[in-house]
DNA sequence: AATGAATGAGGATTCATTCAT
DNA sequence: TATGAATGAATCCTCATTCAT
């Protein structure tokens, strides 16, 4: 009953900021009233409205990831179509989540709620973005034992998930990355595939 | 006179930057305290908080990309020394504004400002963005015409500075990146320039 | 509910402006204490202090008029007793808003609200002043069917209207007039009468 | 020279309120730049804004007065003529300060200063609003002697200047008081001979 | 004497939080 | 449990007044 109705805040939460309101500009008032719920019931689960937001941001980046945590690495399966993949759940999440999709987030769609006035933000921020590069080096490894790309390591993984992140943007912030032409979804899975194998040799 | 006391508003919000508040945290008491004048004085200069901020941040930038866009490429170099001398422009605005050097920070340092409750930051963070690329760019580009890599675009480009960036980060948030050893300044550069030869070809 | 605090801030302001303050020194905080209710209530129920303002403004003259309005004429009286009843209406009401009785108030009684400043305040004193006359102007026009005065226009309602204030301030307002004898009510009312006699032949 | 820039700051506030300006909306600033001398200079001659205003109300009052206390009978002319004459000296002030031509400052543009807050201003309107009762009870003394009316009181007086001020109003002010028709200078001049002579029998 | 840059007290408004129902 | 009316602390901005030049 609880969890029900702190899921039902959680996901009002989500809504304003999918809406395109900012984390702190997010008000309580807002909350109860896109939740169905009354103001004063917000405080029977949450101390406080900070306490609301971190928590919501730690339930958003448990769904965000899911996805990314649930992903299996299929041996029978070629590297490329592995990382294929791997695009293709970042894909579906950027398409679930499309107001990212906007120049606002830019290169930071990741720490959408860096926010170091709600103490406990940054650390959830930083865990997701591990568990990804985590993901990310798995398939990486795999591509190593395919003897496809040679080594992996922190920084690779790294460059690599920059890489990715930077060429999806292609499909979605023209403007921001001056690119002059489009794009279609398979050119950059290619992109990326061809960008990860020279950075890993 | 007026530009003095505009300057030392724009430090003074800078100051609090670095001692880490928010930027939508900061209260007008607050600029005119740590710059030392009367609060009524900040709308002697600017029209509004709002006004403040904005223009606080394109002095900001303005002045933390200005190595950056005088910087030269002398072709008696070698490409490797090119990107060396760039690095250490890098490094060298790092340590100036070393408290950039936090994990609150973490791969977004260049967005600092990046507000969009505060229209017209987002412009200067983008512009900020496209100058530092475009310097590097050219180094590539000349890295092509020494015949040491073999093609530059708009994405090798990002992934690039991306790679830059988190290398750098090496020798600051350790923590955050998870790296189990240190890294001296030579390594993380030689790393850099290693990465960047495969990034392009 | 909500009304009754309305009213209750309707009569703070009320209250304040009878205590002798100017309609816009008055503060958020002086009504919010007033009506002995929080300054943030006061937005529960206005938009904005001056919205409070124009609103107690009309809720004042409603309040002020209906006795003037409810005036009916008995055809059964002569134009004297009428016109006597009238004047009785006005008297009250000057004992009710005794503090009126001041000299700061001067001829000027019914403009109380009169601040060009707050839109819509004017149109409001006009409005009152129009309801004012046009009852006098009944009751002259009664007193033209009696026969016992010739003529009644725009004009001499007017300036009876005037007369009828002038000789009430002789209740009140003796220093500022300059008079140096008493006048009991009834040497008032008949003063009164005699005036409109001539004034409408 | 000190008396010279006094009246440069009076003439300034005349100016900013015939320009319309509310009395208490008028800033220091805007007084200083109107007088075309700096905000310091303003409080070398005054203690307080307050102070300002209050001697430009009576310099205003003054000026405005004088006409009137110049005005002398001539027992050659006729009652008429001199009654005549007096409204000339009334409309001519109306034209010079056709800003009153307002509906907003209504049938109070005697008291434009009457501002309770600033002590002192009170006082000035009311010896104002005297001298000119003052001047018209000699003139309705003239028509005495002449035999034309027959009595006058301090309460005539005061109808009489009442009944002058609202038939002026009628050139200027018709939405206030709701004529339908067109009043030339003379039809007004007449109707307020003949309301006087009502009035004083 | 004259200036106007600097000041900061003062006031309107917002919104997280409380609490009586 | 659930509510939302009530609260008041917090903050931006204005402008009369001061004072160094």
């Amino acid at each position: 009953m609880a969890d029900n109705k702190k899921e039902k805040i959680f996901a009002a939460v989500l809504k304003l900021f999918k809406e395109g309101n900012k984390i702190e500009d997010i008000k309580v008032s807002d909350i109860a009233e896109k939740a169905g719920i009354g103001k004063g019931s917000i405080y029977l689960y949450f101390a406080s409205k900070d306490v609301v937001i971190v928590e919501a941001a730690e339930y958003f980046f448990e769904i965000w990831l899911k996805p990314f945590e649930e992903f299996v690495i299929d041996n029978q399966k070629s590297f490329k179509e592995i990382l294929t993949d791997f695009i293709e759940v970042h894909l579906n999440l950027l398409d679930e989540y499309s107001s990212f999709r906007n120049p606002k987030y830019g290169f930071e769609y990741m720490s959408l709620f860096n926010s170091e006035t709600l103490p406990g933000t940054l650390d959830i921020v930083q865990k997701a973005r591990l568990k990804y590069l985590r993901v990310l080096e798995n398939i990486l490894n795999a591509g190593v034992e395919q003897k496809v790309i040679s080594f992996v390591n922190r920084y690779s993984v790294n460059v690599a998930a920059q890489a990715i992140i930077i060429i999806l943007q292609y499909l979605g912030f023209k403007d921001m990355i001056e690119i002059e032409q489009d794009y279609t979804v398979d050119e950059c899975r290619n992109a990326a595939y061809e960008m990860i194998l020279r950075i890993c040799k």
